[in-house]
DNA sequence: ACCTTAAACTTGTATGACAACATACAGTAT
DNA sequence: ATACTGTATGTTGTCATACAAGTTTAAGGT
C-alpha cells in the first residue's frame, strides 16, 4: 500500500527562504530595494539570526538577492547571467565534450532564420548598434583575437532584433560555448576577412529590411565557418564523430 | 597616479563555495556522492563550521547540492527543473508574458531541421521508441490532456536522435515552457487528430531515413500548430504583439 | 536470522561575542 | 564655503559553544 509521503517538514531556513522568495515573486520588493536587516528579520520571523542568514544565503545562491557586507541585502534585478550560467553548465555536463562541429551545425540552421526575422523586425536602434559594431570590428582587422567578442555581439544583437524574447535567451549559452572554441579556428586563413565581409552584407540587408537576402548571406556565413572548422579538424587530425 | 585596485576579498564562505563548486565542475564528485561532513570540511578548510554551512547553503540555492538533515550533503544530479525554472522566470519578466506565439515561432524554424537531422541519424532504438510512443498516443485519442506529455516526448526524442548533444539541451526548456501553455490550445478543434497524423508520417520518414520529407512534414505540423494558436488568440481576443 | 534498542554521527537552530566593512554625520583645517 | 578627517553607528562576516532533532550503524536480545 502506498501512503502519501509525509511532507518532510522543511527546515526553518527553508520556510523563511520561501516566504521571502514569494514576497519577491509578488513584487512586494523591487530590484534594488534593501531588505530589512538580519536582526530585524529575525525578530519579525521570531527566529534566530542564524536561520535568517541561512535563508539569505540560499536566496543569494539562487541569484535573487545581493548581499553586501556592512551595508545590507538587496534585491538583485534578474540577471541574465544567473540564468544562463546553470544552463551553460548543463550543456557542458551533458555533452561530455561539445565539439566545434556540433556548435556550428546548430548555428547553421538557426542563425539564418534569426537573420531573416531580424531583417523583418529590426529597428533603428539595432541598425545603429550593428553599424558601430561593424566599425569596431574593421578597426581591429589586424587583431583577430579582439574581433571575437565583437563578432559574437553582432550575432547576439541580431538575435535580440528578432523581437522574440526566447531567441536571445537560447542563443546566449551557445555563444558562450562559442567563446571557448572559436579562438582555435578564428585566426585561420582568411576567416576574419570573410566574417567582416559577411557582417557588412548582413548590415545592408538589415537596413534594406530584406529577410530573404539576410537568410542567404547568413547561410553562406555559417557554411564558411563550418568549412573553417573542418579545415581545422583535418589539420589537427581530429576524428569527426557525427 | 593609478594604483592597482585591491581585489575586494570575497567572504570566506564565497571562497569555500567556489572551491567546492569547482570540484564539482571538474567531476571530482559525481551526482549522488556524499560530501564530507560539515565538521570535517571545516577542519580541512581551517575555518569554522559556520562558514562551511553558509557555503553549503549557497550551493544548495544554486541547486548543486542536496542537504539532508541528519544524513549529509549530496551532490545533486543536474536538475533540469532548476535550470528551466529561472529560465522561465526570466522570460516571464523580460516580456511581461511569454506567449504561445513566441514559442511556436521558434519551434517553427527549429523543429523541421531537427526532423531532417533525426531522419539522417536516428537508429533502431530511436525508431522503437517512437513506435511505442505513437501507439501510446493513439490509445489516448479520447483524452487529449494525457496526450500532451507523450506528444512532447516524441519531439524530444527526435531532438536526441539528431546525435547532436546541444540540440536536446536547448530544446528542453522550450518543451518545458510548452507544457505550461499547450493545454489551452491542444483540445481545440481537431488538434490532437492532426498531431497524431503528423507523428505517424514523421515516423515513416524516420524509418525510411528520408530527411527532406521529414522536414516538410514537420513544417506542416508546426504551421498547423501555429494556426491553432492564432485561432485561440482570436477566440479570446488576445492582441498579437509582434 | 530478525527485530529492537541504543549509541554515534550528521545536520538544524540558538546564543553571544567580536571582527570587518559601509555609511552618515560632526568636526576641523584650508 | 569647501574639502578632508575621524568617529559613531549600523550592517554583514566569522567564530565558539551548546543543544535539538533526524539518520545511520551496530550491538544485543529474542
Amino acid at each position: 500500500m502506498e501512503f502519501n509521503k509525509i511532507a518532510r517538514e522543511e527546515s526553518l531556513s527553508q520556510k523563511i527562504e520561501m516566504q521571502i522568495r514569494n514576497a519577491i515573486r509578488q513584487n512586494l520588493f523591487c530590484p534594488g530595494d534593501k531588505l530589512p536587516g538580519e536582526l530585524e528579520l529575525a525578530q519579525k520571523f521570531g527566529v534566530s539570526r542564524t536561520a535568517v542568514r541561512e535563508a539569505l544565503r540560499i536566496l543569494s545562491g539562487r541569484g535573487l538577492v545581493n548581499i553586501q557586507r556592512g551595508s545590507g541585502v538587496y534585491i538583485s534585478e534578474i540577471d541574465v547571467a544567473s540564468v544562463v550560467d546553470p544552463f551553460y553548465q548543463l550543456l557542458e555536463m551533458k555533452c561530455g565534450q561539445v565539439s566545434q562541429l556540433h556548435l556550428i551545425r546548430v548555428r547553421k540552421f538557426i542563425e539564418p532564420e534569426i537573420a531573416r526575422l531580424a531583417a523583418t523586425h529590426c529597428n533603428d536602434s539595432d541598425i545603429d548598434f550593428l553599424t558601430i559594431n561593424y566599425a569596431q570590428m574593421s578597426d581591429r582587422a589586424e587583431k583577430p583575437e579582439e574581433m571575437i567578442d565583437i563578432d559574437i555581439q553582432f550575432h547576439f544583437r541580431l538575435a535580440e532584433a528578432t523581437q522574440n524574447p526566447i531567441i536571445p535567451v537560447i542563443m546566449q549559452p551557445i555563444f558562450q560555448l562559442l567563446h571557448k572554441f572559436i579562438q582555435a579556428t578564428y585566426k585561420q586563413s582568411h576567416a576574419p576577412d570573410l566574417a567582416l565581409e559577411n557582417h557588412r552584407k548582413l548590415m545592408g540587408c538589415m537596413r534594406a529590411h530584406d529577410p530573404e537576402a539576410a537568410s542567404q548571406i547568413m547561410k553562406t556565413h555559417m557554411a564558411q565557418a563550418e568549412e573553417h572548422v573542418l579545415q581545422y579538424y583535418k589539420k589537427h587530425d581530429i576524428q569527426i564523430t557525427s
